[in-house]
DNA sequence: GGCCGAGTTGATACTAGGTCTCAACTGAGA
DNA sequence: TCTCAGTTGAGACCTAGTATCAACTCGGCC
């Protein structure tokens, strides 16, 4: 089974209509390799209007089937990724985008709770650095 | 000395002119008793245009006067804090900040730098939850 | 005092990244 | 077929800024 289809059955099973526009938007983020603007998206995506992408992207992100990452400077990219709780791994360089297996600082959130007397009941955490392709490529030219 | 003076002397130091415009900008952060979103002090502050607002905002960020804290809504807010990295308890429920004094993730930092091959520069964290105030004041009302 | 030039200002336009509105369309079920 | 909720797209609007530019300010120099 395609990942547009396991997508469209999550939708059906969820109540949600599964339209030609909600494919397309679909289609197009499942082609990109890598992290997406929204707004790019819309642009790109012909099947399906602006205020649709924003829609279905969000959609897909309560879904699990996308979600958003802050880059470095701030702007928001989305990205297919895996759902459940986790982080990511900017590559400042190249831009890639790596998830995060273990949430970093799950273990730090117990103390700061009983330090602070805070419920902590959630956190956002990216972090940002030179990917290992882009260390070894700046090794070879430096 | 007052926080004004110590600032205005900052950005001497750092030649940047304390003008009327500046000086309102600052008197009118260090009233906020929160944090403060850019826009909304831009309609407060009678005595600075918005873009000059914005310009000094940025000013007393690069500084370490303010520093920016995203909500758990992603609206960015700042707040008089100090410099240095540091990161921020927000509470869900009365809006409070609350500088962290210890960085949360840097012991793990090393672990994923090694498991991921990344050189790790920067990251950005920021912790949602209950106040401590906000949890007694739920257990009174219930 | 007058001049110069860099720094600063505020109005305004513009951008990115979204959300809201609303009339029109669609499709599943009665 | 009718109905009605869900969905759509165009476009207006919003927030959070940044860019532009002519005008202003101020310190230093003659």
């Amino acid at each position: 089974m395609s990942d547009l289809e396991q997508i469209s059955l999550e939708l059906e099973a969820r109540g949600y209509r599964v339209t030609p526009s909600r494919r397309a938007v679909i289609a197009a983020i499942l082609a990109r390799k890598n992290h997406f603007a929204a707004d790019e998206l819309a642009k790109r995506c012909r099947g399906a209007g602006r205020a649709t992408v924003f829609r279905t992207i969000r959609l897909l992100n309560d879904l699990g089937v996308v979600c958003r990452v802050l880059m470095d400077d701030g702007s928001p990219r989305y990205l297919v990724s895996r759902s459940g709780h986790h982080h990511h791994l900017v590559c400042t360089e190249c831009g890639t985008v790596q998830d995060l297996d273990q949430c970093a600082v799950s273990g730090a959130l117990r103390e700061i709770a009983d330090a602070s007397g805070y419920e902590i009941e959630g956190h956002w955490l990216e972090l940002y650095g030179r990917c290992a392709a882009c260390r070894a490529k700046a090794a070879v030219s430096a």
